[in-house]
RNA sequence: CGGAGUGUAGUGUAACGGUAGCAUUAAUGCUUUGGGAGCAUUCGGUCCGGGUUCAAAUCCCGGCACUCCGACCA
Protein backbone atom coordinates (compact mmCIF):
# COMPACT_ATOMS: atom_id res chain seq x y z
CA UNK A 1 0.00 0.00 0.00
CA UNK A 2 1.02 3.63 -0.91
CA UNK A 3 1.04 5.63 2.04
CA UNK A 4 0.27 8.68 0.51
CA UNK A 5 -3.27 6.87 0.25
CA UNK A 6 -3.44 6.58 3.91
CA UNK A 7 -5.83 8.58 5.18
CA UNK A 8 -4.73 8.14 8.88
CA UNK A 9 -1.30 10.62 10.01
CA UNK A 10 0.97 9.89 12.94
CA UNK A 11 0.77 11.85 15.51
CA UNK A 12 3.44 13.96 17.36
CA UNK A 13 1.93 14.23 20.31
CA UNK A 14 0.22 12.23 23.08
CA UNK A 15 -3.31 12.60 23.76
CA UNK A 16 -4.52 14.16 26.39
CA UNK A 17 -7.36 12.14 27.46
CA UNK A 18 -5.36 8.83 27.49
CA UNK A 19 -2.98 7.36 29.86
CA UNK A 20 -2.44 3.84 28.72
CA UNK A 21 0.49 3.45 26.59
CA UNK A 22 -1.72 1.06 24.28
CA UNK A 23 -4.04 3.81 23.79
CA UNK A 24 -1.45 6.51 23.19
CA UNK A 25 0.46 4.59 20.64
CA UNK A 26 -2.07 3.16 19.34
CA UNK A 27 -3.88 6.47 18.24
CA UNK A 28 -0.48 7.90 17.71
CA UNK A 29 0.66 5.61 15.54
CA UNK A 30 -2.87 5.81 13.48
CA UNK A 31 -4.44 2.17 14.49
CA UNK A 32 -7.37 3.12 15.94
CA UNK A 33 -9.63 6.39 16.90
CA UNK A 34 -11.38 7.21 20.06
CA UNK A 35 -15.36 7.04 19.69
CA UNK A 36 -16.06 7.26 23.52
CA UNK A 37 -14.88 5.88 26.76
CA UNK A 38 -14.00 2.44 25.87
CA UNK A 39 -15.32 3.15 22.58
CA UNK A 40 -12.77 2.98 19.50
CA UNK A 41 -12.91 2.19 15.96
CA UNK A 42 -10.16 0.16 14.19
CA UNK A 43 -8.80 2.30 11.41
CA UNK A 44 -6.71 0.63 8.12
CA UNK A 45 -3.70 -0.54 10.48
CA UNK A 46 -5.29 -1.78 13.00
CA UNK A 47 -7.70 -3.75 11.27
CA UNK A 48 -4.32 -5.19 9.58
CA UNK A 49 -3.07 -5.80 13.15
CA UNK A 50 -6.31 -7.64 14.09
CA UNK A 51 -6.79 -9.53 10.95
CA UNK A 52 -3.31 -11.15 11.49
CA UNK A 53 -4.02 -12.42 15.11
CA UNK A 54 -7.65 -13.26 13.94
CA UNK A 55 -5.73 -15.60 11.01
CA UNK A 56 -3.83 -16.99 14.16
CA UNK A 57 -6.48 -17.54 15.87
CA UNK A 58 -8.75 -19.49 13.06
CA UNK A 59 -5.58 -21.48 12.15
CA UNK A 60 -5.37 -22.98 15.90
CA UNK A 61 -8.82 -23.25 16.16
CA UNK A 62 -9.52 -24.99 13.04
CA UNK A 63 -6.90 -27.23 13.56
CA UNK A 64 -8.35 -28.87 16.93
CA UNK A 65 -11.42 -29.28 14.62
CA UNK A 66 -13.00 -26.01 15.30
CA UNK A 67 -15.80 -24.88 12.70
CA UNK A 68 -16.59 -21.22 12.60
CA UNK A 69 -20.11 -19.46 12.45
CA UNK A 70 -21.38 -16.31 12.84
CA UNK A 71 -24.01 -15.66 15.64
CA UNK A 72 -26.09 -12.86 15.95
CA UNK A 73 -25.94 -9.83 18.06
CA UNK A 74 -29.11 -9.14 18.58
CA UNK A 75 -30.17 -11.33 21.59
CA UNK A 76 -33.92 -12.76 22.37
CA UNK A 77 -34.67 -12.33 26.19
CA UNK A 78 -36.62 -15.15 26.20
CA UNK A 79 -33.73 -17.59 25.73
CA UNK A 80 -32.02 -16.01 28.62
CA UNK A 81 -34.56 -15.65 30.91
CA UNK A 82 -34.14 -20.11 30.87
CA UNK A 83 -30.52 -19.77 31.92
CA UNK A 84 -31.58 -16.78 34.34
CA UNK A 85 -29.10 -14.35 33.00
CA UNK A 86 -31.67 -11.63 31.50
CA UNK A 87 -32.38 -9.76 34.63
CA UNK A 88 -30.32 -7.09 35.70
CA UNK A 89 -29.85 -8.00 38.86
CA UNK A 90 -28.44 -11.07 37.50
CA UNK A 91 -25.81 -9.50 35.33
CA UNK A 92 -25.52 -6.06 35.12
CA UNK A 93 -23.89 -5.21 32.17
CA UNK A 94 -26.28 -5.75 29.56
CA UNK A 95 -26.50 -3.27 26.98
CA UNK A 96 -30.75 -4.30 26.43
CA UNK A 97 -32.91 -2.27 23.52
CA UNK A 98 -36.53 -2.74 22.55
CA UNK A 99 -37.94 -3.69 19.17
CA UNK A 100 -40.40 -0.95 17.49
CA UNK A 101 -42.81 -3.57 18.73
CA UNK A 102 -42.04 -3.22 22.28
CA UNK A 103 -39.99 -6.90 22.08
CA UNK A 104 -37.20 -6.29 24.39
CA UNK A 105 -33.80 -7.34 22.83
CA UNK A 106 -30.21 -7.55 24.02
CA UNK A 107 -26.77 -6.98 22.31
CA UNK A 108 -24.40 -9.87 23.16
CA UNK A 109 -21.77 -9.56 25.95
CA UNK A 110 -20.82 -13.75 25.61
CA UNK A 111 -22.15 -16.75 23.41
CA UNK A 112 -23.37 -19.91 25.68
CA UNK A 113 -27.02 -19.10 25.11
CA UNK A 114 -26.71 -18.13 21.44
CA UNK A 115 -24.65 -21.32 20.58
CA UNK A 116 -26.52 -23.70 23.18
CA UNK A 117 -30.28 -22.63 21.57
CA UNK A 118 -29.06 -23.41 18.41
CA UNK A 119 -27.78 -26.62 18.88
CA UNK A 120 -30.45 -27.82 20.08
CA UNK A 121 -32.04 -27.78 16.73
CA UNK A 122 -29.16 -29.63 15.35
CA UNK A 123 -28.10 -32.41 17.91
CA UNK A 124 -30.29 -35.33 18.34
CA UNK A 125 -27.66 -38.46 18.57
CA UNK A 126 -24.46 -38.88 20.09
CA UNK A 127 -23.58 -39.13 16.31
CA UNK A 128 -23.97 -35.81 16.18
CA UNK A 129 -21.15 -35.12 18.44
CA UNK A 130 -18.74 -33.77 19.75
CA UNK A 131 -19.06 -30.04 18.21
CA UNK A 132 -16.50 -27.26 18.26
CA UNK A 133 -18.09 -24.41 17.03
CA UNK A 134 -16.77 -21.04 17.72
CA UNK A 135 -17.08 -17.43 15.91
CA UNK A 136 -15.25 -13.94 15.85
CA UNK A 137 -17.55 -11.79 17.04
CA UNK A 138 -18.09 -7.88 18.43
CA UNK A 139 -19.41 -7.78 22.53
CA UNK A 140 -20.61 -5.37 24.30
CA UNK A 141 -20.57 -4.97 27.85
CA UNK A 142 -21.99 -1.63 29.97
CA UNK A 143 -18.78 -1.46 32.07
CA UNK A 144 -19.43 0.70 35.21
CA UNK A 145 -15.57 1.69 33.99
CA UNK A 146 -14.06 1.41 31.10
CA UNK A 147 -10.25 1.80 31.49
CA UNK A 148 -6.57 1.17 30.15
CA UNK A 149 -7.44 2.07 26.59
CA UNK A 150 -8.32 -0.57 24.86
CA UNK A 151 -7.85 -3.31 27.38
CA UNK A 152 -11.48 -3.28 29.51
CA UNK A 153 -13.87 -1.78 26.28
CA UNK A 154 -17.71 -1.16 26.44
CA UNK A 155 -17.60 -2.70 22.65
CA UNK A 156 -14.57 -5.28 21.75
CA UNK A 157 -13.79 -8.37 19.22
CA UNK A 158 -13.26 -11.51 20.19
CA UNK A 159 -13.28 -15.06 19.72
CA UNK A 160 -15.02 -17.73 21.78
CA UNK A 161 -15.58 -21.40 21.05
CA UNK A 162 -17.96 -23.70 22.77
CA UNK A 163 -17.31 -27.29 22.69
CA UNK A 164 -20.24 -29.60 23.13
CA UNK A 165 -19.23 -33.10 24.10
CA UNK A 166 -20.72 -36.47 25.37
CA UNK A 167 -19.67 -36.62 28.44
CA UNK A 168 -16.71 -35.30 30.87
CA UNK A 169 -14.21 -37.89 29.88
CA UNK A 170 -14.49 -36.49 26.05
CA UNK A 171 -14.88 -32.69 27.15
CA UNK A 172 -11.37 -33.54 29.00
CA UNK A 173 -9.73 -34.24 26.02
CA UNK A 174 -10.53 -31.53 23.92
CA UNK A 175 -9.75 -29.07 26.54
CA UNK A 176 -6.41 -30.14 26.71
CA UNK A 177 -5.80 -29.67 23.12
CA UNK A 178 -7.14 -26.72 23.59
CA UNK A 179 -4.95 -25.46 25.79
CA UNK A 180 -2.08 -26.21 23.57
CA UNK A 181 -3.86 -24.52 20.58
CA UNK A 182 -4.03 -21.09 22.87
CA UNK A 183 -0.19 -21.87 24.00
CA UNK A 184 0.37 -21.58 20.40
CA UNK A 185 -1.67 -18.62 19.60
CA UNK A 186 0.07 -16.67 22.36
CA UNK A 187 3.35 -17.84 21.23
CA UNK A 188 2.37 -16.94 17.13
CA UNK A 189 1.38 -13.19 18.38
CA UNK A 190 4.83 -12.70 20.24
CA UNK A 191 3.46 -12.92 23.81
CA UNK A 192 5.11 -17.00 24.43
CA UNK A 193 7.70 -16.43 26.97
CA UNK A 194 6.06 -13.66 28.78
CA UNK A 195 2.18 -15.61 28.70
CA UNK A 196 1.62 -18.16 31.93
CA UNK A 197 -1.18 -20.62 32.02
CA UNK A 198 -2.91 -19.41 35.35
CA UNK A 199 -4.94 -21.32 37.31
CA UNK A 200 -8.09 -19.42 38.24
CA UNK A 201 -11.75 -20.03 39.82
CA UNK A 202 -13.50 -22.67 38.05
CA UNK A 203 -17.43 -22.92 38.92
CA UNK A 204 -20.01 -25.49 39.47
CA UNK A 205 -18.49 -28.18 37.54
CA UNK A 206 -14.59 -28.09 37.80
CA UNK A 207 -12.37 -26.77 40.42
CA UNK A 208 -10.21 -24.97 37.91
CA UNK A 209 -10.79 -22.53 34.82
CA UNK A 210 -7.47 -21.41 33.32
CA UNK A 211 -6.47 -17.98 32.21
CA UNK A 212 -4.05 -17.24 30.00
CA UNK A 213 -2.07 -14.03 31.66
CA UNK A 214 0.60 -12.06 30.02
CA UNK A 215 3.60 -10.37 32.22
CA UNK A 216 3.30 -6.17 32.43
CA UNK A 217 3.19 -4.01 35.05
CA UNK A 218 0.05 -2.16 33.32
CA UNK A 219 -1.74 -5.68 33.94
CA UNK A 220 -5.22 -5.30 36.34
CA UNK A 221 -4.90 -8.96 37.98
CA UNK A 222 -2.36 -10.16 40.35
CA UNK A 223 -1.01 -13.59 39.70
CA UNK A 224 1.67 -16.07 41.36
CA UNK A 225 3.79 -18.18 39.34
CA UNK A 226 5.82 -20.73 39.32
CA UNK A 227 8.53 -20.51 37.59
CA UNK A 228 9.89 -24.08 37.47
CA UNK A 229 6.53 -25.14 36.57
CA UNK A 230 5.76 -22.41 33.89
CA UNK A 231 2.37 -22.02 35.96
CA UNK A 232 0.43 -19.40 37.41
CA UNK A 233 -2.22 -19.32 40.13
CA UNK A 234 -4.54 -16.41 40.33
CA UNK A 235 -4.67 -14.45 43.82
CA UNK A 236 -8.57 -15.11 43.68
CA UNK A 237 -7.81 -18.92 44.14
CA UNK A 238 -4.33 -19.33 46.02
CA UNK A 239 -4.52 -20.34 49.85
CA UNK A 240 -2.97 -23.63 51.31
CA UNK A 241 -5.35 -26.40 49.63
CA UNK A 242 -4.62 -25.07 45.93
CA UNK A 243 -0.67 -25.07 46.83
CA UNK A 244 -1.04 -28.80 47.67
CA UNK A 245 -2.97 -29.49 45.41
CA UNK A 246 -0.87 -28.34 42.60
CA UNK A 247 2.63 -29.03 43.92
CA UNK A 248 3.68 -25.21 44.68
CA UNK A 249 4.92 -24.03 47.46
CA UNK A 250 4.69 -20.50 48.76
CA UNK A 251 7.93 -19.51 48.90
CA UNK A 252 8.85 -20.12 45.42
CA UNK A 253 6.07 -18.00 44.17
CA UNK A 254 6.74 -14.62 42.74
CA UNK A 255 3.89 -12.23 42.34
CA UNK A 256 3.33 -10.56 39.44
CA UNK A 257 0.78 -8.43 37.47
CA UNK A 258 -1.01 -9.65 34.34
CA UNK A 259 -3.07 -9.40 31.48
CA UNK A 260 -5.75 -11.90 31.14
CA UNK A 261 -5.14 -12.64 27.33
CA UNK A 262 -7.45 -15.62 27.52
CA UNK A 263 -9.60 -17.77 29.46
CA UNK A 264 -10.88 -21.34 29.23
CA UNK A 265 -13.07 -23.23 31.08
CA UNK A 266 -15.55 -25.99 31.40
CA UNK A 267 -19.42 -25.12 31.59
CA UNK A 268 -20.53 -28.68 32.11
CA UNK A 269 -24.00 -28.75 31.82
CA UNK A 270 -25.23 -26.05 33.10
CA UNK A 271 -26.34 -24.27 29.98
CA UNK A 272 -27.20 -27.41 28.36
CA UNK A 273 -29.39 -28.18 31.27
CA UNK A 274 -31.25 -24.76 31.01
CA UNK A 275 -32.40 -24.90 27.33
CA UNK A 276 -32.68 -28.79 27.13
CA UNK A 277 -29.62 -29.66 24.66
CA UNK A 278 -29.77 -33.10 25.04
CA UNK A 279 -28.52 -36.67 22.77
CA UNK A 280 -29.61 -40.16 22.74
CA UNK A 281 -26.65 -42.23 23.54
CA UNK A 282 -26.07 -45.68 22.34
CA UNK A 283 -28.69 -47.47 24.35
CA UNK A 284 -31.36 -45.07 23.33
CA UNK A 285 -30.92 -43.26 27.07
CA UNK A 286 -31.07 -39.50 26.72
CA UNK A 287 -28.31 -37.37 28.09
CA UNK A 288 -27.33 -34.04 28.56
CA UNK A 289 -24.34 -32.59 26.18
CA UNK A 290 -21.23 -31.39 28.08
CA UNK A 291 -19.46 -28.12 27.69
CA UNK A 292 -16.86 -26.11 27.48
CA UNK A 293 -16.06 -22.68 26.39
CA UNK A 294 -12.85 -20.88 25.16
CA UNK A 295 -12.29 -17.31 24.41
CA UNK A 296 -9.84 -14.72 23.50
CA UNK A 297 -10.21 -10.62 23.10
CA UNK A 298 -8.20 -10.00 20.17
CA UNK A 299 -8.57 -6.08 20.77
CA UNK A 300 -7.53 -6.54 24.49
CA UNK A 301 -4.75 -8.60 22.57
CA UNK A 302 -3.64 -6.14 20.24
CA UNK A 303 -3.31 -3.64 23.34
CA UNK A 304 -1.24 -6.29 25.67
CA UNK A 305 1.16 -6.42 22.40
CA UNK A 306 1.59 -2.82 22.61
CA UNK A 307 2.25 -2.60 26.13
CA UNK A 308 4.62 -5.16 25.81
CA UNK A 309 6.93 -4.12 22.77
CA UNK A 310 5.64 -0.16 22.72
CA UNK A 311 8.06 2.12 23.68
CA UNK A 312 8.19 5.95 24.10
CA UNK A 313 7.12 6.88 20.41
CA UNK A 314 7.74 3.65 19.21
CA UNK A 315 6.46 0.24 18.07
CA UNK A 316 7.95 -3.02 17.56
CA UNK A 317 5.48 -5.20 16.04
CA UNK A 318 6.54 -8.89 16.58
CA UNK A 319 6.39 -10.13 13.22
CA UNK A 320 3.43 -12.21 12.73
CA UNK A 321 0.97 -9.52 13.99
CA UNK A 322 2.97 -6.40 11.79
CA UNK A 323 0.16 -4.75 9.67
CA UNK A 324 2.93 -4.84 7.06
CA UNK A 325 5.76 -7.14 6.47
CA UNK A 326 8.35 -4.16 5.44
CA UNK A 327 7.68 -0.55 5.20
CA UNK A 328 9.64 0.81 2.12
CA UNK A 329 10.83 4.64 2.90
CA UNK A 330 11.74 6.30 -0.23
CA UNK A 331 14.00 9.07 0.03
CA UNK A 332 13.75 10.76 -3.20
CA UNK A 333 13.16 14.27 -2.55
CA UNK A 334 13.81 15.35 -6.07
CA UNK A 335 15.58 12.76 -7.88
CA UNK A 336 13.37 11.16 -10.44
CA UNK A 337 16.04 8.02 -10.25
CA UNK A 338 15.37 7.34 -7.02
CA UNK A 339 11.87 7.56 -7.32
CA UNK A 340 12.06 5.35 -10.11
CA UNK A 341 14.08 2.75 -8.24
CA UNK A 342 11.85 3.27 -5.33
CA UNK A 343 8.86 2.53 -7.59
CA UNK A 344 10.44 -0.82 -8.49
CA UNK A 345 11.27 -2.19 -5.89
CA UNK A 346 7.85 -1.87 -4.15
CA UNK A 347 6.41 -3.63 -7.31
CA UNK A 348 8.79 -6.49 -7.07
CA UNK A 349 7.93 -6.90 -3.38
CA UNK A 350 4.52 -6.76 -3.97
CA UNK A 351 4.40 -9.31 -6.91
CA UNK A 352 6.12 -11.52 -4.87
CA UNK A 353 3.42 -11.59 -2.42
CA UNK A 354 4.99 -9.50 0.39
CA UNK A 355 3.13 -6.75 1.88
CA UNK A 356 4.64 -3.77 1.62
CA UNK A 357 3.78 -0.22 2.72
CA UNK A 358 5.37 2.47 0.64
CA UNK A 359 6.29 5.85 1.67
CA UNK A 360 6.02 7.64 -1.48
CA UNK A 361 5.22 10.99 0.27
CA UNK A 362 6.98 14.07 -0.28
CA UNK A 363 8.37 14.61 2.93
CA UNK A 364 11.52 14.66 4.85
CA UNK A 365 13.60 12.09 6.31
CA UNK A 366 12.63 12.74 9.75
CA UNK A 367 9.22 13.00 9.40
CA UNK A 368 9.10 9.71 7.01
CA UNK A 369 11.44 7.95 9.86
CA UNK A 370 9.69 9.27 12.97
CA UNK A 371 6.43 7.54 11.40
CA UNK A 372 7.91 4.88 10.66
CA UNK A 373 8.76 4.45 14.25
CA UNK A 374 5.32 4.74 15.44
CA UNK A 375 3.83 2.94 12.88
CA UNK A 376 6.37 0.01 14.00
CA UNK A 377 6.78 -2.54 11.19
CA UNK A 378 9.77 -4.28 12.67
CA UNK A 379 11.46 -4.28 8.72
CA UNK A 380 12.57 -1.05 7.80
CA UNK A 381 13.98 -0.67 3.78
CA UNK A 382 15.56 2.37 2.74
CA UNK A 383 15.69 3.73 -0.62
CA UNK A 384 17.85 6.61 -1.72
CA UNK A 385 20.57 8.19 -3.71
CA UNK A 386 22.96 7.12 -1.60
CA UNK A 387 21.92 2.82 -1.62
CA UNK A 388 20.87 4.04 -5.88
CA UNK A 389 24.43 4.38 -5.71
CA UNK A 390 25.82 1.07 -3.75
CA UNK A 391 22.80 -0.48 -6.28
CA UNK A 392 21.42 -1.91 -3.35
CA UNK A 393 18.69 -1.16 -0.70
CA UNK A 394 19.18 -0.38 3.27
CA UNK A 395 17.48 -2.63 5.43
CA UNK A 396 17.29 -2.33 9.12
CA UNK A 397 15.98 -4.64 11.12
CA UNK A 398 14.37 -2.62 14.09
CA UNK A 399 14.26 -4.91 16.56
CA UNK A 400 17.96 -6.26 16.85
CA UNK A 401 18.69 -2.69 15.62
CA UNK A 402 20.45 -4.66 12.95
CA UNK A 403 21.34 -2.70 9.05
CA UNK A 404 22.87 -4.99 6.14
CA UNK A 405 23.12 -3.47 2.42
CA UNK A 406 20.84 -5.87 0.43
CA UNK A 407 18.89 -6.58 -3.33
CA UNK A 408 15.31 -6.96 -4.30
CA UNK A 409 16.16 -10.30 -4.46
CA UNK A 410 18.07 -10.90 -1.16
CA UNK A 411 14.84 -9.25 0.44
CA UNK A 412 12.43 -11.46 -0.56
CA UNK A 413 14.92 -14.45 0.43
CA UNK A 414 15.14 -13.11 3.76
CA UNK A 415 11.30 -13.13 3.93
CA UNK A 416 10.56 -16.42 2.37
C1' C B 1 -21.78 3.19 41.35
C1' G B 2 -18.46 6.09 45.38
C1' G B 3 -14.14 9.48 45.39
C1' A B 4 -10.62 12.96 42.96
C1' G B 5 -9.33 15.83 38.74
C1' U B 6 -9.87 18.06 33.83
C1' G B 7 -12.75 20.31 29.53
C1' U B 8 -9.59 26.61 25.14
C1' A B 9 -8.29 25.73 16.96
C1' G B 10 -7.50 18.98 13.85
C1' U B 11 -3.46 18.15 17.81
C1' G B 12 -0.67 20.00 22.24
C1' U B 13 -0.62 24.16 25.45
C1' A B 14 -1.07 29.77 27.64
C1' A B 15 -4.17 33.86 29.33
C1' C B 16 -5.17 38.43 37.43
C1' G B 17 -12.72 38.95 36.03
C1' G B 18 -10.66 43.42 31.12
C1' U B 19 -7.63 42.76 23.15
C1' A B 20 -8.35 34.69 23.44
C1' G B 21 -2.00 34.05 22.56
C1' C B 22 1.92 30.32 21.33
C1' A B 23 3.46 25.76 18.93
C1' U B 24 2.16 22.18 15.51
C1' U B 25 -1.09 20.62 11.59
C1' A B 26 -3.54 22.34 7.04
C1' A B 27 -3.24 25.81 2.58
C1' U B 28 0.09 28.96 -0.84
C1' G B 29 5.01 30.45 -2.50
C1' C B 30 10.36 30.10 -2.35
C1' U B 31 14.51 27.52 -0.27
C1' U B 32 15.79 22.66 1.83
C1' U B 33 16.23 16.82 1.57
C1' G B 34 19.59 10.43 5.74
C1' G B 35 16.08 11.72 11.95
C1' G B 36 9.80 15.73 13.11
C1' A B 37 14.08 21.84 8.52
C1' G B 38 13.86 27.69 7.23
C1' C B 39 11.32 32.31 5.76
C1' A B 40 6.71 34.70 4.45
C1' U B 41 1.33 34.87 3.98
C1' U B 42 -3.44 32.55 5.17
C1' C B 43 -7.40 29.36 7.49
C1' G B 44 -9.00 27.61 12.22
C1' G B 45 -10.90 27.79 19.05
C1' U B 46 -13.10 28.96 24.91
C1' C B 47 -18.06 21.49 25.87
C1' C B 48 -23.62 22.75 26.47
C1' G B 49 -27.45 25.64 29.25
C1' G B 50 -28.40 29.18 32.90
C1' G B 51 -26.68 32.91 36.57
C1' U B 52 -23.45 36.96 38.87
C1' U B 53 -21.01 41.37 36.63
C1' C B 54 -20.24 47.40 33.08
C1' A B 55 -17.33 43.06 31.49
C1' A B 56 -16.75 35.66 32.09
C1' A B 57 -12.17 30.95 29.09
C1' U B 58 -11.72 32.74 34.19
C1' C B 59 -16.63 33.23 39.54
C1' C B 60 -21.49 30.40 40.82
C1' C B 61 -25.40 26.55 39.57
C1' G B 62 -27.02 22.53 36.43
C1' G B 63 -25.93 19.18 32.56
C1' C B 64 -22.64 16.48 29.39
C1' A B 65 -17.86 14.45 28.31
C1' C B 66 -12.99 12.56 29.40
C1' U B 67 -8.99 10.71 32.79
C1' C B 68 -7.35 8.50 37.33
C1' C B 69 -8.27 5.68 42.24
C1' G B 70 -11.84 2.29 44.36
C1' A B 71 -16.00 -1.19 43.71
C1' C B 72 -17.28 -4.46 39.63
C1' C B 73 -15.40 -7.64 35.61
C1' A B 74 -20.40 -14.07 34.08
Amino acid sequence: MRQSKLFSKTRFESPKDEVSKNADLLIRGGFIFKEMAGVYSLLPLGLRVIKKIENIIREEMNSIGGTEMKTSVLQNKEIWEKTNRWDDAVVDNWFKTKLKNGADVGLSFTNEEAYTNILTQYVSSYKDLPIYAYDFKDIFRNETRSKSGILRGREFYWKALYSFSQNETEHNRFYEKAKVAYEGIFKKVGLGDKTYITFASGGTFSKYSHEFQTLTESGEDIIYIDEAKKIAINKEVLNDEVLNELGARRDTLVEKKAIEVGNIFTLGTRFSDALGLKYKDEKGESKQVFMGCYGIGLTRLMGTIVEIFGKEGEMIWPEEVSPFKIHLISLAGNDSEVEKISDKIYKELTDAGIEVLYDDRDMRVGEKFADADLIGIPLRVVSSKKTMEKNCFEVKDRKKGEISYLSTEEIIKKLK
